[in-house]
RNA sequence: GCGUCUAUAGCUCAGUUGGUUAGAGCGCUACCUUGACAUGGUAGAGGUCCCCUGUUCGAGUCAGGGUAGACGCACCA
């Protein structure tokens, strides 16, 4: 073994073998454990929220699988269409051609291209990462099959009459072409102007002052509001403006939608092109006038002069000439809500189409239910609360895209404008008595992709089929997701699948935080602070990482800046950390926090702990690997020692905290066990206990047997123990130690498939208090070399004073730990009434551990530390003092914290007095 | 406007139903190349738990108010 760990060296290979022995996938026994990947964008590549959430699933994956449970992770992709067909229209474009100059069917073809040459991407990557979903089980949204499921639910829904096609005003991306749903839009603040403008009563009798921040929408005004009760208007109600530029007549009409207080009190209205002027102009019937083109430029619809002009343009002009009319009368500063689509970042256009929509009304009762009755949970338990105010106030949700990839909406034309929709043309003509040559159109739209993502739970199980996986795995366990997700994908999920098959779709949902760089920045291409986990995982030279963040920018304006930060950051790139650092991290850093601030540090104190894990290996396998480890040998002789018993017992408390972690989602909590156990303990204590034994003459056989049988089957239950974490690592050491032990070892044996360490149902607590004791001695007597500058090789004598029976007991059983491990040639029981020495002391419990000063230990230095000592123990007499003193403390407080305090109280005082005497002593010298 | 979240060591973060001396990692200081590991060991320093008021025998933890910041939803003529 290398003396360094090299997680190069271990894991490819290591993963090959898990895939062709076909390892991820189900057992078949046991009880069902599923959970769904959230399907990743299949031409996308993984992120570091990718890398974070497929850690967490994949160790609750092979957790689970070594429980026994019969262990499920369903994978796959999804066609992401807006986002993948805008990546090929890109590439289109960089050739001087558009999607129409292809035409649809070519088109189509270039993304399923796309989808060949980049599709393997991502779940390449996510091998890397060490993930272990059962693959021949992966399945793409646009698969057949899912296809099928989108289709059946679609024709369900409709017949139902939870599908309607529609005209309605609709959230219009002048850039794509597509409507997009509530969503897909982001409103921002953004500082515009407050056009205020007069509009001239038909019979020349007066004017009204409407105010607009979209004053271009005026060419497309039917009416002007005031509210019914403001009195400077009653008057005006009913007359007729007529709308400057156009000459047309619109009434004013009364709605309390008016706020009498804001501007003016009138409102100009716009049915057409604004959702609260749309629901006004249902209410009083008024004309809609669509003055837009499907590319926001102004329509036939209005004044010659302004067609053809692109909206902005148009509104400086119609701005310019009504100042020139004396229409105008001010223009203010308005800060206001932009609305824009979350892809294109075009200001989002309200637009009168015709759209597919579901109902989700009767849709969301149930979905409801599921998260108030407590079936479904979520955790943090708080984002029920997101949900509940989302679904509570849930909107019909538009379907229809006007893009080409993605799911074909199964609905057919005839020419007289009929609509039929079936699960293809062929039945479409049969269940309408459709004749041959009645000529039938598809239509052209796709579906949103959240549709089929909605269809995830059961359709990858083989619904509409029967399938014996829709009985085991629906509902699946755990879904772990981001919140950014929750409206789009989670609540949708919920609907559907209590819609389709009655049940709920996942018992819990995990929702994790946002992975942001370490400023709590997010991360992003124009910020330049975009990490790659697969380079955390193989290092990247700083060349390398600059041509990343540089190269092919939006802004490259922003490249030197981006380079300066990026050099100042990683000034030799970045180190080669291995996957199962990378994945102690993201672990480590999983608490119930929204934003997780990632820290590199974090990432090389995690490969250093592999560095630790993978050295004490080293250590256990040099003493064991020729040698008898008691494999297959009787119990009695093995002599285990202490050590041997203490550590058993310390390992079984950590797997039992380890497993009430993981059982509330408490990766971090979890992983800090681990790491304190190994480190802290394991390494720290246990191997060093260890040596005295494996190295003393006077050993017996069964006695180094015993260590060494420790050695080889703790290290062996500690790599199953840490495995769902750090799958490749122990794998490794567990191929080396595993035959060591009583392993039965076959030819595909791996880790993956052994049972997960089990707490026996005994442990013997008497060796935990006992190896307490003795490393409360060593600390003690290490901590007076450090602060006294004692060479850590000088040989110590020590005395024990005041030692209780059972003081000496310990130390008669330990001896041989005692003075290897903390350099001792000489250790004395002092006898009652005997004297000491002066000394420099340690206090253990009631005994005083004592190192006599002769030669040794300097005066003012030893006064010094008792000094210091009698300090913090003096605080802490006061103050509980004070507390027992307090006559309300004592009557209020439980009996048990009274009692705690007590001891506590009479402990210190006995410390004090010590140090006390101690100081005495000393100071007489 | 409605709702959610965050504030603890220089940095990144834990801290359970209120109850020992508020913890970890990184960083820092001193010493140590000891046959697993310097990606290491040993010892140590470092905290006004954002502020105020309250409840309580007792508050980092609970309540009210404030400050600073993040996010979601709705609305903004």
């Amino acid at each position: 073994m290398d003396k360094t760990f090299n997680p190069q060296a271990i894991e490819q290979d290591c993963y090959a073998d898990w895939e062709s022995n076909g390892l991820f996938k189900a057992s078949g026994e046991g009880e069902p454990y599923c959970i769904l990947l959230p399907p990743p964008n299949v031409t996308g590549s993984l992120h570091m929220g990718h890398a974070f959430q497929h850690t967490i699933m994949d160790t609750l994956t092979r957790y689970h699988r070594m429980k026994g449970d019969n262990t499920l992770w369903q994978c796959g992709t999804d066609h992401a269409g807006i986002a993948t067909q805008m990546v090929v229209e890109r590439q289109l474009d960089a050739q001087g051609k558009s999607r129409h100059d292809l035409g649809r069917e070519a088109f189509i073809e270039k993304v399923w291209d796309w989808k060949a040459e980049s599709g393997g991407n991502i779940t390449q990557q996510m091998r890397r990462l060490g993930t272990s979903p059962d693959w021949d089980r992966e399945v793409f949204t646009m698969d057949e099959n899912l296809s099928k499921a989108v289709t059946e639910v679609f024709v369900q829904l409709h017949k139902e009459g939870l599908i309607y096609r529609g005209k309605r005003l609709v959230n219009w991306d002048p850039v794509l072409h597509t409507a997009v749903s509530d969503l897909e839009v982001v409103n921002e603040e953004e500082a515009g102007h407050m056009w205020h403008m007069r509009y001239p009563l038909e019979d020349g009798s007066g004017e009204l002052v409407v105010a607009t921040t979209r004053p271009e929408t005026m060419l497309g005004d039917t009416a002007v509001a005031v509210h019914p009760d403001d009195e400077r208007y009653q008057g005006y109600i009913g007359k007729m403006i007529k709308l400057p530029l156009t000459g047309r007549l619109i009434p004013i009409i009364a709605d309390d939608y008016v706020d009498q207080e804001f501007g003016t009190g009138c409102v100009k209205i716009t049915p057409a092109h604004d959702f609260n002027d749309y629901d006004m102009g249902k209410r009083h019937d008024l004309e809609m006038i669509n003055i837009l083109t499907d590319d926001a430029k102004l329509n036939q619809e209005v004044p010659e002069a302004y067609r053809g002009l692109d909206r902005f343009e148009a509104r400086e002009r119609i701005v310019n000439d009504l100042d020139e009319k004396g229409i105008l009368v001010k223009v203010e500063p308005h800060g206001l809500k932009v609305p824009r689509g979350d892809r294109s970042g075009a200001v989002i256009e309200p637009y009168l189409t015709d759209q597919w929509y579901v109902a989700v009304e009767s849709l969301a009762k149930p979905a409801i239910d599921a998260v108030e009755s407590g079936e479904i949970k979520f955790v943090p338990e708080n984002w029920n609360k997101t949900y509940y105010q989302w679904m509570h106030n849930i909107q019909d949700w538009c379907i229809s895209r006007q893009l080409w990839w993605g799911h074909r909406i199964p609905a057919w034309y005839d020419n007289e404008g009929n609509i039929y929709v079936g699960r293809d043309e062929a039945s479409v003509r049969a269940e309408n008595n459709l004749a041959d040559d009645v000529q039938l159109a598809q239509d052209e739209d796709v579906l949103d992709t959240w549709f089929s993502s909605a269809l995830w739970p059961f359709a990858t199980m083989g619904w509409p089929d029967e399938t014996p996986e829709l009985d085991t795995f629906v509902p699946s366990s755990v879904l772990v997701t981001g919140f950014d997700i929750i409206f789009f994908w989670v609540a949708r999920m919920i609907m559907m699948t209590k819609k389709f098959t009655g049940k709920i779709p996942f018992k819990e949902i995990y929702i994790t935080g946002l992975i942001r760089d370490e400023q709590g920045d997010k991360m992003s291409k124009s910020k330049g602070n975009v990490l790659d986990p697969i380079d955390l995982i193989d290092g990247i030279s700083l060349d390398a990482l600059l041509e990343k963040r540089t190269g092919g920018m939006m802004q490259p304006q922003k490249a030197e800046k981006i380079a300066k930060r990026t050099r100042k950051q990683f000034p030799e790139g970045i180190a080669s950390y291995g996957t199962d650092a990378l994945r102690f991290t993201f672990a480590a850093m999983a608490s119930t926090s929204r934003d997780i601030n990632f820290d590199m540090g974090r990432v090389e104190g995690y490969r250093n702990f592999c560095n630790k894990i993978w050295n004490a290996s080293r250590f256990v396998l040099m003493n064991t690997e020729d040698a008898d480890t008691g494999k297959g040998a009787s119990a009695d002789s093995i002599e285990l020692s202490m050590a041997d018993q203490w550590i058993w017992a310390r390992f079984y408390q950590t797997v039992g905290e380890f497993e009430q972690a993981i059982s509330q989602y408490r990766f971090d909590i979890a992983a800090q066990a681990l790491y304190e156990f190994t480190w802290n303990q394991f390494c720290d204590w246990y191997l060093e206990l260890t040596k005295p034994i494996l190295n003393a003459e006077n050993s017996t056989e069964a006695q180094k047997r015993g260590t060494r049988h420790t050695l080889v089957n703790m290290l062996e239950q500690l790599m199953r123990l840490l495995h769902p974490v750090m799958p490749f690592i122990t794998e490794s050491i567990w191929q080396r130690v595993a035959p060591l032990t009583d392993c039965e070892m076959h030819d595909n044996a791996s880790i993956m498939i052994q049972s997960f360490p089990a707490k026996p149902k005994q442990l013997d607590n008497t060796v935990l208090g006992d190896v307490e004791w003795l490393k409360k001695v060593i600390v003690g007597i290490r901590n007076i070399r450090g602060e006294m500058d004692i060479s850590p090789n000088k040989p110590l004598s020590v005395i024990l004073r005041n030692a209780s029976e059972q003081d000496e007991q310990r130390f008669e059983a330990m001896s041989l730990y005692l003075t290897r491990m903390a350099k001792l040639d000489d250790v004395k029981v002092l006898a009652v009434n005997e004297k000491a020495p002066p000394s420099a002391s340690a206090i253990v419990g009631d005994m005083e551990v004592l190192i006599p000063m002769a030669g040794l230990i300097d005066k003012d230095a030893e006064l010094a530390r008792i000094a210091k000592a009698m300090d913090k123990i003096e605080k802490d007499v006061l103050r509980t003092q004070g507390k027992l003193n307090n006559e309300s403390f004592v009557s209020k407080a439980p009996a048990a914290v009274i009692e705690k305090e007590k001891a506590k109280l009479a402990d210190a005082s006995q410390q004090l007095h010590k140090l006390q005497e101690q100081e005495k002593t000393i100071r007489a010298l």
